[in-house]
DNA sequence: TTGGGGTATGGAAGCGTTTTCTTTCAGAAA
DNA sequence: TTTCTGAAAGAAAACGCTTCCATACCCCAA
């Protein structure tokens, strides 16, 4: 029925050389002439020819595939450290696969040595609290780990300052008048994991604001799970608490979105009676005007990628830290609409 | 260092038999003495054996590995189903690959036929639309492919009858004063996807109530994302269109689970004033006394799986549907609170 | 006793790659 | 011219399995 792959041995009969030079020119190995490379190449579009990926495993004793644990909460946030994980691995014909932790009972399964996650050739793992979960802070496998968006002194670590991005929030809306509030994000799962994201956030905030002399007081903090609504529900708790303008420091653009929707909905001018600052620097937030801490979330992921090949590749040296900052970005939602002159 | 995870060849050695035994034993060979069986899986546990599925693949054209394509919205949803697919699959010595569609870029990529996806032994997918976008409706496979939580006359399908489920909420809610009231989920992946999951089981709750004569104002019906305070922000709306007592139709448990949260700050009687019906059958609706639409999800996972592998044995008939119902659990958010006599 | 037919088993061949080992050949140094 | 060096490339040996083939053995009928 259906014709069976080509394989290496066609294409190198068609291109007239040997199965070893196919290969070299499959991995880019530097000796290879061009003219001969390109033979092979042409032979290779000709049968519509790609290698077998499980025989490429075998042979090379390695798995060529890396896993990625991680919580699935913020789904645009992963998918961002993904896509820049991603970007570095497929480049390097790696594969990635994926280990959500659905739950606190698949968490528990990640955890065991047996785990098809630790059989692959190395562990990409964001999920902060992980680490204080394992015995001893291990993982179970002498195969490479990189923390992302985590750190731990034990494993090279690409994460997120935080907490600075609080005390630049707070150093940024210090200077309008009006109260202080802030929106802090507070999963399920993170309770489990020790996850102290949204808390480092609020945190740096709360610090800044005091250096600025304008103290936060904790009723103007409301914790909220990471959707939307959550933050329409927060403007709505604000809006009992005092009246506006407000200054609103969102843990997340998620919330911050909710925020912009009910102040819509409330008749409220985004940018004056409510100042509004969101976290992550999502695409969509240039078309929405929301000002907000831009994370390098992609370079993070692609940072950790390549930490990890180095591993794999057989760098030996002590855990490497890279830390990453966030980058204010204004737009109107923190900024008076301009008044456009007749 | 790491020392090499150990090969057929050693659990042959240990266990004082050639090669081709072992492989017999993994493989369930009817032609092994029970006593050498024996001896061969006691050397396997003791060396902490489990074969390579690359080398599966490459010799015998078998990876015993299934994709799992899935989108990831409602966790626990397809946490559950991936428990049923699981159970199924472990016992027949099948690993699971996840693919979860984090984004509409995400899922072009599963689209294509080099995917990773592709490389497994058989296909699960529970995306509805996933299908819709295909060219002619067909995945790029010649390998089997099983639909869950999804319907096509291409493939083998185990899906739930949402709609079936709207009209039992009808039937149900019908029967008490009050006006009736609905959320449905409506999710961005969903206009993509074309899932229409929480539509049908508006339209089943619709078409129920039209029948018992007490038709649905579309007023009636709140839009929601997936999320708890999605069903806070349903009730505050339902609160400003009338006043109480209501019957409201939660298009899921989370969204119930809003409802249930708000209606307790604001001081309403569940199972009186408010008469609030789930669906899912979530495990934690028992302590939260939710009436709700209990889906056999692990069930309807676990026949996906059963049909999925009966087409990697080879079984070659026309596509076959399975069709699975909810159920009716009624508890107290659905019945006046018992009055215990003293 | 001999032969036939099954069952249990060992070992070799083969899957499609990577990697190592050789061989070939061109060009530089003597 | 001869010798040496290194680059290019073919051939062969892994890699860890499945599967096929051959052999050894046992039981039973002739």
């Amino acid at each position: 029925m259906a014709k069976r792959k080509p394989t290496i041995h066609e294409v190198a009969h068609l291109a007239k050389v040997g199965i070893g030079t196919v290969s070299r020119v499959l991995n880019n190995h530097p000796s290879v002439r061009p003219e001969t490379r390109n033979r092979v190449l042409a032979a290779m579009a000709n049968l519509g020819y790609s290698p077998n990926p499980h025989a490429r495993r075998v042979a090379g004793g390695r798995s060529y595939t890396v896993s990625f644990v991680l919580p699935v909460i913020s789904t645009e946030f992963y998918n961002r450290l993904l896509e820049g994980i991603e970007h570095i691995l497929t480049e390097e014909r790696y594969e990635i696969a994926l280990f959500p932790i659905l739950s606190p009972s698949r968490l528990e399964r990640y955890l065991e040595s047996r785990s098809l996650a630790y059989q692959t050739d190395g562990l990409l793992v964001s999920s902060q609290g992980l680490a204080h979960l394992l015995p001893d802070q291990k993982f179970p496998t002498e195969r490479p780990v990189v923390l992302v968006d985590a750190y731990s002194p034990r494993y090279d670590s690409a994460f997120m300052d935080n907490r600075l991005g609080g005390q630049m929030a707070a150093l940024h809306l210090a200077q309008f008048p009006g109260a202080m509030f802030a929106i802090q994000v507070q999963e399920e799962l993170d309770k489990v994991l020790k996850n102290t994201v949204g808390q480092e956030r609020i945190e740096g905030f709360r610090e800044g604001l005091r250096k600025a002399g304008k103290p936060l007081p904790s009723a103007h903090v409301f914790v909220s799970r990471f959707s939307a609504e959550g933050g329409r529900l927060a403007l709505q708790h604000f809006l009992r608490l005092a009246k506006p303008p407000f200054n609103i420091f969102a843990g997340a653009d998620l919330l911050a979105l909710g925020v912009l929707e009910e102040a819509e909905r409330q008749g409220l001018a985004i940018g004056e009676q409510v100042r509004l600052l969101g976290f992550d620097g999502h695409p969509w937030t240039a078309a929405k005007g929301l000002s907000t801490l831009a994370q390098p979330i992609e370079e993070m992921g692609a940072e950790a990628a390549r930490m990890l090949l180095e591993r794999i590749r057989g760098y030996k040296g002590s855990p490497r830290a890279r830390r990453f900052e966030p980058t204010l970005v204004v737009r109107s939602s923190t900024q008076p609409h301009p008044v456009y002159a007749g």
